[in-house]
Order: structure tokens, then C-alpha cells, then sequence
DNA sequence: TGAACATGTCAACAGGTGTACACAATATAT
DNA sequence: ATATATTGTGTACACCTGTTGACATGTTCA
């Protein structure tokens, strides 16, 4: 059994938790270009400064620390999310200033991001589904917003589902391009404009939906 | 230096292109769900049935061999472009035609796509930056058909790559649903059937961009 | 203070890894 | 048939891996 209580501290009176350290150390080591596959225990203890046997004090293996890794990125997501929502953006740029606001929390949390966005099609299957699973939901919450929006008569439940994927899966490859070998010249502000002109012509197509019959 | 030349037999006298073997190989551990990275040069010829040392007479390391399965899998999905462009799909449903085609393909083909998907955002560089390249080749072609179609007045060229992306981009989406993890119950009719409507919102967002003001 | 717990170190293990070198077998070409 | 190039085997090396069990240290709470 493995119960983790902040109570500990080390004799150098510092207040280190290493279980956040480990994670920390397994979100260098993958924006060192590794994936999370390929990233062994005693590298992420060597990380951090700790005996290999000490990593099980924390975890049972990677695997699950990888999982946990899974959620706790999601729940800085959710945060963004959560606060867009609660001062929805108003006025004429509504699109602009709502990738703008996306692509700041993204630089602000590169790590997680990064991670995520890695381990979404790598190795580690229950990895993979667990992401899975959170980006359904997240397709799934779009898909309600956009309902408020729209003709819901003209918009089924499962159209809507393919419009907030299709949002979706653009602001996604917005993400990779800005995280990943992003040594292609193009800096922030063409990738700003590249996913507005994105999303400006999705819901452009979104507004002509079955009015051309 | 390595110079291959398929002269040699084997004593059983089957023809047998190790080179080729280690290719398949490679795609097959990825296919049991590892990623390119955490496969072993021992764990390939192990597979293949050769002693670890003779993976030198082919490859240098699994890095070259990792670039040269690129290659050879953008040949692949080329070719179906060549194939495509020749025989244009004409007709009223130009569009479900064409995403049948490219599933149909990628079904054929499942390894390379496989490959290439998840290598693309996997752990090593060189590679990554290969299937990068080689998709905004892509990109760029698309581009240029589209110009023949749309209004080059309206459409500049940053323009016409920014749409050729959305649309490659959700057929890569495409491709990952069908490839990995798919026991979501979405089987390939309801694949085609979103891809088909997602590139129709996008061409009716295409038809209208601009004409808006 | 002392018991209980949390967290760390250390040493050891069996096994997997990449790579080098000497050698054997096979196929091709003269 | 013999020489040469190609492709394989066998062995060995030093290194890294996950996991274990016994032990030490520090912290908390009664």
C-alpha cells in the first residue's frame, strides 16, 4: 500500500516533494526528446536526485505514474476551459482573441501540453486510452456549447460531435506545430493566425450547413 | 559501407530479402504496440531470426533504418496521389468517393500508415523531422491543386496551404481513428461518413471564404 | 520519550542491451 | 574451380535495466 502524506521533510529544511519531482523529472526528460516509453525508472530517479529503490515509495511502476501524469495535465485543461467559460469572450474577434487566450495557456503549461500531445499515439496502450477518453469528453462539452449557438434543427447531436472534432483536432495540430520542432521559422503569432484563419473558415462552412440544402 | 544486393539465396533456397524482413519486422512490434523508439536492435532480429550481428550487414543502426522505412512509406501513400490525380473522381459525390478511396488505401496498407502516425510525434528526431517534411510536401501539393479550383484572387498561397492543412490534418485524424485503438465501436462506414462531412464543411467554408466581406 | 510511519540508502540479482571481432557459409563471376 | 563479395554465426565485453530485502534516517503523534 502506498499512501502519500506531505508531512515528511528533508533535513536540508527544504520542502521537496519528490512525487511531484518525479513527475516534474519524467516532463524533462520527454521535452528532451524522449518518449515515454523509452524513459526508464533509474533515469527519472538519477533526475532526481534519488536512490532508484526510493521511486516505489511514490509509484508502483511508470506505468501508473504515466496515468496520473494523463490527469493531471487534463486538469490544467479543464482550469483553461472552466475559466473561458466563465468570462466568455465578447465583441468583433471573438475568434482571434479565444486562440490567442488557447495558445498563452499552451506556452504557459509547455510541459504538460508537450506531454500529452506525445503520448496521445505512443507506446503505452492504457496510456493512450485514457487520453482517449479525455478528449472525448472535451469533444463532448464543445458539442454542448455549440448546440446554444446553432440551429439545433438543423444540427444533430452527431454533426455536432463532427464540427467540435473537427475544432478540435485543428487547435490540436496548432499545439503540435507550436511544441514540436518548432525550428520551421513560423513563431507565435503566424501560428495565432494560421488557427484563427482555421477555425474562421470552419464555422464560415458551420454557418452554411445545410442551407445549401 | 553497406551495400545491398538481393543476389544472395538462402540455402532453403526461399528467397528471402532479410532487409526486407527487418522492415517487416520493425512494423509488426509497432503494430504489438511499441513505440519505434523502445524497439531494440536484438528484439528486430529476433523476430527475423538472425543472430543481433548481422543487423549490421543491412542498417548501421535502427535510426537509419527508422529513416529509410519513411521514405519507403511516403512512396507508398504517393503513389495512391499519382493514382488519384490520374483518375480524378468525377460525379456528385466526388467527396465521399475520394475519402473512400484514401480509407480503402490506408486499409491496404495499415503498417506504413501505422507507422508513420505514430512515429510522427514519437520520441526520435531525425525521424520526426523526415515525416514532417515529407507532409508538407503533402501540403504544398494540395495546395496547388486547389489552386487550379478555387479563385486565386480571393485565395493567397499562405491561404490555400492553410486549407490544405485543415483537410490533411482531418484526414490524418482520420487515419489515427481507424488505425489505433479502435475498439471505440466505430467501424470503417461511420469513419467514412465523418471524414466525408468534415471535408464538406471545410470546402463549404472554402466556397464562402471571403465572399463574407 | 517512545512507537509508528514515511522516506530514503545500499548492495545484489538476473536479465536485457549495443557493439566488436574472428570465423563460417553461401552465392556470384571469371 | 577458384577467388571474391555477401551474409550469416558465436562469443565476449561492459553497461544499463527493474526489483528485492535489509537497514538507516527523519517526522509525527500519543
Amino acid at each position: 500500500m502506498i499512501r502519500i502524506q506531505k508531512k515528511h521533510r528533508r533535513k536540508d529544511n527544504k520542502t521537496i516533494d519528490t512525487r511531484q519531482a518525479l513527475f516534474n523529472a519524467v516532463l524533462e526528460l520527454m521535452n528532451r526528446d524522449k518518449s515515454f516509453e523509452a524513459i526508464s525508472l533509474r533515469e527519472v530517479t538519477r533526475e532526481v536526485g534519488i536512490n532508484p529503490s526510493a521511486f516505489y515509495r511514490h509509484f508502483p511502476d511508470m506505468n501508473t505514474l504515466g496515468l496520473e501524469l494523463v490527469s493531471l495535465s487534463f486538469k490544467t485543461l479543464r482550469q483553461l476551459l472552466k475559466d473561458v467559460r466563465a468570462n466568455p469572450v465578447q465583441g468583433s474577434e471573438v475568434i482571434r482573441k479565444s486562440v490567442e487566450t488557447f495558445v498563452t495557456y499552451v506556452l504557459a503549461h509547455p510541459r504538460h501540453f508537450h506531454f500529452v500531445i506525445r503520448a496521445r499515439l505512443g507506446g503505452v496502450a492504457t496510456i493512450r486510452a485514457e487520453i482517449d477518453s479525455e478528449l472525448r469528453l472535451l469533444v463532448s462539452e464543445l458539442s454542448t456549447d455549440l448546440a446554444r449557438q446553432l440551429n439545433t434543427d438543423t444540427w444533430s447531436t452527431e454533426e455536432l460531435k463532427m464540427l467540435a472534432g473537427l475544432m478540435i483536432g485543428s487547435m490540436t495540430r496548432i499545439v503540435e506545430q507550436l511544441l514540436i520542432d518548432n525550428r520551421h521559422h513560423q513563431n507565435i503569432v503566424e501560428l495565432i493566425d494560421l488557427g484563427e484563419k482555421q477555425l474562421r473558415l470552419i464555422l464560415l462552412g458551420a454557418s452554411q450547413w445545410r442551407t445549401h440544402s
